[in-house]
DNA sequence: CACAATTAGTTGCGCGCGCAACTTTCCTCC
DNA sequence: GGAGGAAAGTTGCGCGCGCAACTAATTGTG
């Protein structure tokens, strides 16, 4: 392997932000996933379901797909799993029959209530590796970019 | 949909930093595939072999799945595509047979060289929403955040 | 020097994803 | 109030991914 000799401007892949987001964020997913996943058999589509009905109660798939921004028959699929597995319960709307309310069952209330502090406390010791000012600082910017790209 | 009443510690998935990095890696990676995805027809595992074969020549499959961290057959795939395309050249080297020693053809190094420059401005466009001050604190953070997770 | 263990790379398989098409229900407008 | 269009959610399809198993070549060990 021989080294690069230009004295044009490079691209390190390494160095370059979208490539390092799309790593970090796989990085975080799989630290995250020990909990979620080995612990309670929940994906991450089933997860951020989860995480979502828990404090929304009687939300509908639509709200979920966006303000997850997972596609539409992600969430579906997500939801029939939890609905099978007795996790969330599903009832057409009376207003509009072409909705389904969700709700945590009383056993998903209880793995809900479970797995809440063991991701945050995830979260915690992610950030924890930056100071309080430099925390601050990073969570503004990730506030700033999202924007910037129409999420947030 | 009612709203949540607990004072417990309440985890609010768009305020929660695990969630936050997956959905803006998966929007800035989605920006930048306009470029090699519509302008070149590349994917992104097509466009970080090109990436990281263009300033090493000579390179190895393995040498790219570390260094992209991507999975092995991940790579083996992108490669056989490019090689298909003829965008890139593999010869078994000589001091070891089981290697494939890639490079770019004639026709993957004007590729390459028209995507660099496109793919380093939409970088600067992305962060050009952050001050000069908060871009590096950014990326200072995503340093640390790297080494944390074994990444870098 | 032969045999076991390891490594580079490829491939069969099952699965989850996104797209597009579909059903059902609601809304709009004349 | 009936017809056309839009919205909520589901499903068939093709595809790319990761896992595990495989081949071929190399290295380590007695």
């Amino acid at each position: 392997m021989s080294t690069p000799s230009a004295g044009r401007p490079a691209l390190h892949l390494p160095g370059f932000v979208p490539f390092r987001l799309n790593r970090l964020a796989a990085a975080v997913s799989e630290h995250l996933a020990d909990i979620y996943r080995e612990r309670f058999g929940l994906e991450i589509p089933e997860w951020r379901v989860m995480a979502t009905v828990g404090p929304v109660r009687g939300c509908t798939a639509q709200y979920i797909a966006a303000s997850t921004r997972m596609h539409k028959t992600r969430v579906s699929r997500a939801i029939a799993n939890l609905v099978r597995r007795r996790l969330i319960e599903r009832s057409s709307s009376a207003r509009d029959r072409r909705q389904m309310r969700l709700r945590l069952t009383p056993a998903g209330r209880r793995t809900y209530e479970a797995l809440v502090p063991l991701a945050l406390e995830r979260e915690r010791q992610l950030l924890a590796c930056l100071s309080a000012a430099q925390r601050s600082a990073f969570e503004r910017s990730l506030a700033v970019l999202e924007v910037f790209l129409g999420l947030a």
